[in-house]
DNA sequence: GCGACAG
DNA sequence: ATCTTGTCGC
């Protein structure tokens, strides 16, 4: 799929001041609301059709999922000074296509201007993707950012594509109450501070932090996720999605897919 | 000046 | 993100 907002695409070339600016247009065009056309409820990680298939044969014979949204992980990998943009696109918990584009990297890692690293690789995989995505899983913030405005709100709203962003870190906001040791499937709101520049409120939710996987007992303990929405998805069903992909895992599946195929591309790439 | 800081 | 062996725990 190509871009909607062709405007949007972001220039590494472009100054610092040019890519915020860029970034406050992009956070006011997003939906921080639910408008996707799927029921939330039917995505999972699951074959729904291998369980009917013990009680219904019609579907053991043919395997459909053509009801099914379609839900794509997105990753990135790194070689030298170019990066791998990976897509690995699901369907009632089967893997129906793989996208994936190599491109030279152009402006350095800097928090808040993620995007604008990351975005050629992502693009390009994008373009070379044929299935439409129902809703996409970024590895990134998305509204939890300065300007309201992560990659997965930039790609979210570049592509007008239903987008989640789910971060192993937290790039800013405070946290409703401490963090340490939750239960699995513990959400705790992270709320805007004063680094959040765009938010109306301080205290305006801006995502989750979600502990999708806690080990039953002893003393290691695993860290949460932080989900925000991306675009077209407000910040309690972003949660609620990801929570659906995670199956048991820290990660959701679309997220450990596309990881481990972009480090499949960069092992195959050699030249 | 000090601390924070997605991937 | 990436460079990397062993190691603790289920």
């Amino acid at each position: 799929m190509e871009p909607a907002r062709p405007a949007f695409v972001p220039d590494p070339s472009a100054s610092r001041e040019t890519m915020e600016t860029l970034q406050r247009e992009i956070a006011a065009t997003a939906t921080f609301s639910d408008d996707f056309g799927f029921d939330p409820a039917a995505v999972s990680t699951a074959d729904t059709h291998t369980l009917d298939a013990i009680t219904d044969d019609r579907t053991a014979t043919s395997p459909s999922h053509d009801d099914q949204p379609i839900v794509v992980g997105v990753d990135q990998a790194f070689l030298d000074d170019r990066a791998v943009g990976a897509i690995v696109a699901f369907r009632g918990g089967e893997v129906i296509e793989r996208a994936h584009a190599v491109v030279d990297l152009e402006f350095p890692y800097v928090p808040g201007l993620l995007s604008f690293r990351e975005a050629g690789a992502i693009l390009a995989a994008f373009e070379r993707l044929d299935v439409e995505p129902d809703l996409a899983v970024f590895d990134g913030s998305g509204r939890i950012h300065y300007r309201e405005a992560g990659l997965a709100t930039h790609m979210g709203v570049t592509l007008d594509l239903p987008a989640v962003g789910v971060a192993k870190g937290l790039l800013c906001g405070a946290p409703q109450r401490s963090l340490d040791d939750l239960s699995e499937g513990t959400r705790v709101a992270i709320t805007a501070d004063d680094s959040v520049e765009t938010a109306d409120d301080t205290d305006t939710v801006i995502g989750y932090a979600l502990q999708t996987r806690q080990y039953d007992s002893g003393n290691r303990y695993i860290n949460p996720v932080y989900v925000s929405a991306g675009h077209r998805v407000g910040s309690e069903t972003a949660a609620d999605l990801v929570e659906r992909l995670c199956n048991g895992y820290k990660l959701p599946e679309p997220t450990r897919l596309a990881d481990s195929y972009a480090d499949e591309v960069k092992r195959d790439h050699d030249d």
